[in-house]
DNA sequence: TGGTCAATGTAATATTGTAACGTTTGTATG
DNA sequence: CATACAAACGTTACAATATTACATTGACCA
């Protein structure tokens, strides 16, 4: 499953869908997806791109809600812990997950050219993972890999076409 | 599966073996290994696990460097693109690198117990890595992969079995 | 000897994130 | 309905992390 993201799409749909499907989420689980927390998802949907918690809060506080850091941060919270939203550390920043619905850990590709990120699945990097905890007696939580490099629509502009992969060896 | 660090091990000879390939590696490449720069990476040798750049900053100015953030980050930028220090994101905290002479990404085990974090190694990543970028056209530059969860220590300890055969550096 | 460029030092500020505490709201229960 | 309780919310204040801008120093070399 190779980043959609980073093709065109229905924004519009991809999010009424996505959001649909977090309240129903939030039904089956008794959990609250209260007015500050929806409209904090929903901009991440608008956007379709990391925002930073400052940039969902200064909306947040035009349309009514509280306009200090904790409101921002703790619907960011939630919507983490619901598994609806991830966040990039390297950015600094946050982005709706496409797949909210399967328990996974977040994966990035992140375009340095045009700055979009496409989350991705892998299943060997899963399994790469699962060998290491079962060899080394580590019980692994959570964990996130971001990927720094140059999207199709990019790599061609830029000077450095080479696809030399860091993180093997 | 190479998780050194959660192993005993000697650190006074790793720091000090650091060190010398640092230097070595700089006269190499014609870098400057100024003494900032040096003390920064001895200060995170003798820590031997990560570091928040103020913590850093506070023992550089005590000992006559300047006192002020850019001297701390400046030092850090460097390290880290010489290789010898990678950040973790997760934990705005800096960590010196194994294995500098590789030109690899950075991976680690974060115990949530202990603090300890652990750099490692694992092919079959870097494999999965090479076949995302040559199946979606993503050019790969740098990654990360931070792995949270309880170190063999803190995971409640069932390791009577063989899974500590690492000795350390 | 003077030019120049990297490295350093400092002040000021920007950005990101938390702690603490009181108020409101939803909901279950007598 | 009354009321007790917990979750969610809002605000103040502050902590932690990082950057911009600019002046100074020092090494190198034409």
């Amino acid at each position: 499953m190779t980043s959609l993201a980073f093709a065109k799409h229905n924004h519009d749909r991809c999010r009424t869908d996505a959001m649909a499907e977090a309240r129903s989420i939030c039904k089956e689980r008794g959990a609250r997806l209260t007015p500050v927390r929806e409209r904090a998802l929903e901009l991440l949907w608008e956007a379709h791109r990391p925002l930073g918690a400052y940039d969902i809060l200064e909306t947040l506080a035009t349309e009514g809600f509280g306009s200090q850091p904790p409101v921002v941060y703790r619907a960011l919270d939630f919507l983490i812990e619901q598994g609806f939203v991830h966040k990039i550390e390297r950015l600094n920043a946050f982005l709706a997950c496409d797949c909210p619905a399967d328990d996974h850990g977040a994966k990035f590709l992140i375009c340095i050219g045009c700055e979009r990120v496409a989350e991705f699945e892998d299943k060997a990097i899963g399994k790469a993972l699962d060998k290491i905890a079962a060899g080394s007696g580590f019980a692994i939580g959570r964990a996130t890999l971001e990927v720094e490099g140059l999207c199709p629509d990019c790599s061609g502009v830029q000077s450095g076409s080479g696809t030399e992969s860091e993180i093997g060896d």
